[in-house]
DNA sequence: CTAGGGTTAG
């Protein structure tokens, strides 16, 4: 037993380095033998509080030091605050703070530790009067007071008092400007944050690793790679420190900035990577469209022994959605209920997995088990229902949203337009439109336009569409006058249609989509220079666009046609049944629409052209492969033509199957014959 | 004994 040995000194151990990492149980011990030996002063108590804190029994420091003389020493309660800071409860931080006893005087760290403890919790009338007692107590001008209330403002977007602070404060260190900075970032103010920066520089202040993080984080955000790019030759001519957290932000800048491979170097020469630098670099492919790539690199993720934290999953979600991977999908949804609480951003990313994987019930029986949901989650859901064309479900979710007292944003009567233009609710669509705009006082973005003009164009109201557009103060854009255009077309109103078709081709559109719709009305005008005009435009972008792609998932694996593509073990099988499934489709009506070929070619071979779409060919391999009955989810990349569109009615039909496609816009659920969505151009 | 930092959902 050595403990005589220290009550020989007391006071040395516990200021010694030993102490510091003394545990509980020691100090304990300790503590009694200065009871029993009556040794116990002022001084001794105060640091055994402290030596408490630091060993992380924080009960046992506090009943130390109340009901002491030693009670009043602010060191040692700034050492328990500190304590629960570290541990990550700011509440507790603040409970002590509220509880000092009156002798106890709180100094600038104890107000900077409750400053910093009421940010966390974005507590700022709480924080401004722990700001007002420190500037009774004399602490107006102290940097880490002031720079943890600017803190306190620029973290809850309170840019405006931030500043006032920023203003009036006689001396500012490198915290204060990093704060400023990254505050902001995070207001969405990024020119800000670089002039904020500049300033900084014209003070004579270095910048450290945090202040640059800010400075490329904006960069980031004001898609400037020029200056992110000499961001990161300052911080290596600089020789500072390439920490994790610098490396992961300067990943994502380039990420974010379509520089995958610049961003895949840097991440490539990190000694350390963690979850999040995984992370960032998985939502970089996840969000410029290299989904598979994404994949990969969660697997090799996992394969390093990192386990991927919710920004890794929400990605591999992402990337799931994106290519329609549902299997896969699937697992990562199960591998999060197994080892994650289930929050709303990961609840959100697995809906819409399900939903753009074509799963609307499982989207439903996700959204219905969690109980704690937010805007977005909301959104989502409304989202999904409108994707799938339940323009009514959609509605009711939206009711009972509002019953829940959550009330909703741009986006979900973006989702809820959309969702009761596809579902042809016409009244529906003016009555939520303008609540809208009247009772929830949000302004019509070129979005909710979109809806609006389409929902009433689509449904023959083509004139009221297109006063809705005299109305609008802005220009209507091409996606407004296409929605007028395409309701102008189905509805036959085609001297209205070439007045739009023009403003359209003023507009210079590169999209093939549109321009076939401009080609479709001048067609039905019989304007024969016109069409040409127009289909010379859509060769040139037609040559630039990327190649149609549809995949089919069989079992758990995923199968990709290209039209090119002749490489596919089955093609020749795949090409005989498209074949076969065209001559029974012509003998029961359909008629091949040569129009969506955009090559100059005969006849014959621009109805060839046709069976080799993407979707024809995904669609025969999945009846090839699949039992009768079995439902056909095809995910393409682009929009579906309307020949396809026309065609894939016929053959669930024909095959008796039910068939959905995902484009580039939404759900096509074919069945018997019918599509459901309304009439498609 | 003290303040500031990275990824992720509609």
């Amino acid at each position: 037993m050595h403990l005589p040995v220290f009550l020989d000194d007391p006071r040395r151990l516990l200021s010694s380095s030993a102490a510091a990492s003394a545990s509980a149980r020691t100090l304990a011990r300790l503590h009694a033998l200065l009871i029993v030996s009556s040794s116990a002063t002022h001084t001794l108590i105060s640091s055994l509080a402290a030596a408490y804190a630091r060993a992380g029994d924080l009960a046992a420091a506090e009943s130390t030091l109340t009901a002491t003389a030693a009670s009043s020493s602010i060191a040692a309660w700034n050492a328990i605050i500190a304590a629960h800071s570290r541990r990550g409860s700011p509440a507790s931080a603040l409970r002590v703070f509220r509880a000092l006893p009156p002798a106890a005087r709180p100094d600038s760290t104890t107000f900077t530790l409750a400053l910093s403890a009421c940010a966390r919790l974005g507590d700022l009338r709480g924080g401004e009067s722990v700001r007002d007692r420190a500037f009774d107590a004399g602490y107006k001008d102290d940097v880490f007071v002031c720079s943890s209330l600017l803190h306190l403002y620029a973290r809850w977007g309170a840019m405006g008092d931030a500043v006032k602070v920023f203003d009036r404060m006689p001396r500012r260190d490198r915290v204060t400007w990093s704060t400023m900075v990254a505050g902001f970032v995070s207001a969405g103010q990024p020119l800000d944050a670089i002039q904020m920066y500049r300033r900084m520089r014209e003070d004579g202040v270095k910048g450290d690793e945090v202040v640059m993080i800010g400075v490329i984080q904006a960069c980031t955000a004001a898609r400037n790679v020029r200056m992110g790019a000499s961001v990161h030759g300052h911080l290596l001519r600089h020789g500072m420190r390439m920490d994790v957290v610098t490396a992961t932000s300067l990943v994502d800048m380039y990420a974010k900035n379509g520089l995958l491979d610049v961003a895949c170097r840097v991440f490539g020469l990190m000694v350390h990577r963690n979850d999040v630098s995984w992370s960032a670099m998985i939502s970089g492919f996840a969000q410029n469209g290299q989904s598979d790539e994404a994949l990969r690199l969660f697997r090799n993720m996992q394969a390093s022994g990192i386990q991927p934290d919710s920004g890794a999953l929400v990605s591999a979600l992402l990337a799931c959605s994106n290519i329609g991977f549902l299997k896969l999908g699937r697992s990562v949804h199960g591998f999060i209920v197994r080892r994650f609480d289930f929050n709303c951003i990961l609840g959100t990313a697995a809906i819409d997995m399900y939903s753009k994987c074509g799963s609307l019930a499982s989207a439903q029986m996700l959204f219905n088990m969690i109980s704690d949901r937010d805007l977005i989650l909301w959104n989502a859901m409304i989202a999904c229902c409108g994707a799938h064309g339940r323009g009514q479900d959609a509605l009711t979710l939206f009711q009972e949203m509002n019953e829940t007292g959550m009330r909703p944003d741009h986006a979900t009567f973006a989702s809820l337009l959309s969702a009761l233009s596809h579902s042809g609710l016409v009244e529906e669509g003016k009555l939520w439109f303008g609540c809208m705009v009247n009772h929830f006082k949000i302004t019509p973005a070129e979005k909710h336009y979109v809806c609006l003009v389409d929902l009433l164009a689509r449904s023959g109201l083509v004139e009221e569409a297109s006063d809705l557009l005299t109305s609008m103060k802005a220009e209507p854009t091409v996606a407004i006058w296409v929605a007028l255009l395409s309701g102008c077309l189905n509805n036959k109103k085609l001297e209205l249609g070439e007045s739009i078709a023009d403003n359209i081709l003023e507009l210079q559109p590169d999209d093939v989509g549109v321009l076939a719709l401009v080609s479709n009305l001048y067609a039905a005008t019989k304007k024969w220079d016109k069409v040409r005009q127009v289909r010379k435009l859509m060769k040139d972008s037609g040559s630039k666009k990327m190649p149609g792609c549809s995949s089919i998932e069989i079992r758990g694996t995923r199968h990709a046609f290209l039209m090119e593509d002749q490489s596919h073990p089955q093609r020749e099988e795949i090409v005989s049944k498209v074949a076969k499934l065209d001559l029974e489709m012509r003998k029961m009506g359909y008629i091949p629409r040569t129009e969506f070929v955009y090559h100059d070619l005969e006849e014959e071979v621009k109805e060839q052209q046709l069976s080799y779409h993407s979707e024809k060919l995904a669609i025969a391999f999945g009846l090839l492969n699949t039992g009768p009955g079995t439902r056909l989810v095809i995910i393409k990349n682009l929009r579906v033509c309307g020949d396809c569109h026309d065609a894939i009615k016929y053959i669930s039909k024909i095959a008796d199957r039910e068939i959905v496609v995902r484009d580039a816009k939404r759900f096509h659920h074919f069945k018997d014959g019918v599509c459901s969505c309304r009439d498609y151009w």
